[in-house]
RNA sequence: GUCCCUAUCGUCUAGAGGCCUAGGACACCGCCCUUUCACGGCGGCAACACGGGUUCGAAUCCCGUUGGGGACGCCA
């Protein structure tokens, strides 16, 4: 049997690190099982759901080199739901109901009062035909039901373990709306089955959809698939991320805060395991190390500055091959391998590369806070071609005329040189400058 | 309210009754390297939520309390 997995985002708003972690697993899983990937849009809430984030969710997983092998909208699949649900009405399965939703919230609303879950009390069964054409009569338009079996409901989840529910607990769900429209319960079933879905990996928000699910896959007769629920990412604080995305949305990840992707890939393929988040360059290594048994139970935190300090780390292993046209894209307008040794180290996202290509090739204007030990290196600057020693020779030399040493001696130079306190260590960064800038700003030019 | 899951260093976690003086990674702190910072190397600090059981023996099993997450939609 072929393994094969969906990721289903609805595109009703910005992909977050939860969500996506969601895709990299299911994505990882398949890759290391030889399976596919199926990249669903589950778009069927015509209000919330539109192209441009179905574009921004593709953006968001093609930069991270999550490529799928499949793709489906489920607005394309309409009357593949319809004929499900036809089945299921001649099944007896499915059952129309009247009640407004004033209603039901009132119904909840009464059962919650008195303590007991609110579950629909499957009134609608009892209308007789002619109540329902009475009804019909007024204008009203049936919404439908599934009709649960009242028995134990089981499964191995491949996180959880055993997991069981009772069709007795479980409230009759809405499949198709009074407007006609199928619902996430349904549509999910029928693709799972038309696409030959063998492992359902999703959110742990899904468990007791699984429990109805499982229902309807034996009721349409598919083959019910495995299933692993994962525990949600909470924020740093504790708290779900579903309530409060905003900067914590890939896209503000990947474009404001400019993470690389190996970073959020690396730290969320490891999150909620007991392996080291380390840094990962390729997704083949992620896909060497993955396994899906390791992913605790319990609800990992997500801290976006363990994410950051994971992005530097992986940002000083990286090779001048691997960043060298983003490093032009950035701004750096021609950069070679001794550039890129010389600024990784201080690199905490890849963009401040362009800072430091600017400090080497474009005009600074420099800080003078010691005039005379500046004017005294002007003169010792030795002449070219210069190399990583050339700073040892420059700076031991006027330490000799001026008597400065110390902070004292190379802070004022670092200051006129790169108009920065932190950077670099000197000697790489002064063969960058070069000798022509070097002593104009030494001697407090602009240049 | 009802149901499901969960609880070990600051964080992610190892731990399936004696191997635990509780291990690792990240963070933090210190030292080394370095004429600042950063990078790199080495070392250190640091935890079994609480209360009852069971047992010769509990981080580990059971019950309860408390905390955290999730579900209970004509959303997905």
């Amino acid at each position: 049997m072929t393994v094969s997995v969906r990721f289903a985002p609805s595109p009703t708003g910005l992909l977050h690190v939860g969500n996506f972690r969601l895709a990299l697993v299911n994505w990882l899983f398949a890759r290391q099982a030889g399976g596919s990937f199926l990249l669903r849009l589950d778009d069927t809430d015509e209000e919330r759901s539109t192209p441009e984030f179905a574009q921004a969710i593709q953006a968001d997983l093609a930069w991270a080199g999550l490529t799928w092998d499949r793709l489906a909208r489920e607005s394309d699949r309409m009357q593949r739901y319809f004929d499900a649900a036809e089945k299921l009405k001649r099944d007896q399965r499915l059952y129309p109901c009247y009640e407004t939703s004033e209603e039901l919230d009132l119904k909840r609303a009464t059962l919650r009062a008195r303590g007991k879950p609110p579950i629909y009390d499957r009134s609608a069964l009892r209308l007789t035909e002619n109540d329902r054409a009475r009804l019909e009569a007024q204008g009203r338009r049936p919404h439908w039901r599934f009709l649960l079996n009242h028995e134990p409901i089981e499964w191995v989840d491949l996180t959880r373990g055993p997991a069981h529910f009772s069709g007795a607990d479980l409230s009759d769900p809405v499949l198709i709306r009074e407007d006609g429209r199928p619902l996430y319960t349904l549509s999910s079933v029928v693709d799972d089955i038309d696409f030959d879905i063998t492992h359902v990996i999703r959110g742990e928000d899904h468990v007791a959809n699984t429990a109805v699910q499982i229902q309807l896959w034996k009721a349409l007769g598919g083959a019910v698939p495995s299933f692993a629920h994962l525990p949600l990412l909470t924020d740093a604080a504790g708290q779900g991320l579903s309530k409060r995305l905003g900067s914590l949305s890939v896209a503000s990840l990947r474009n404001d805060e400019g993470l690389e992707a190996a970073a959020l890939l690396s730290f969320l393929a490891r999150l909620g395991t007991p392996d080291p988040i380390e840094p990962r360059l390729s997704l083949q290594e992620l896909i060497d190390g993955f396994n899906l048994s390791r992913i605790s139970r319990a609800t990992p935190k997500f801290d976006p500055e363990d994410l950051k300090r994971l992005n530097a780390r992986l940002l000083h292993l990286l090779p001048f091959e691997a960043v060298a046209e983003r490093l032009i894209a950035a701004g750096c307008s021609n950069p070679d391998l001794v550039f890129w040794n010389a600024v990784r180290p201080n690199l905490s996202r890849l963009s401040d590369a362009a800072d430091w290509w600017r400090i080497a090739h474009a005009p600074v204007t420099p800080t003078l806070d010691d005039p005379a030990l500046a004017a005294a290196a002007a003169t010792l600057l030795p002449p070219e071609p210069w190399s990583p020693d050339t700073w040892g020779v420059w700076i031991a030399a006027v330490r000799d005329q001026t008597g400065v040493k110390g902070k004292a001696l190379f802070m004022p130079l670092r200051r006129a040189l790169t108009g920065r306190e932190h950077g670099p260590e000197l000697k790489t960064v002064l063969p960058l400058i070069g000798r022509g800038r070097a002593v104009a700003r030494v001697a407090g030019q602009t240049a």
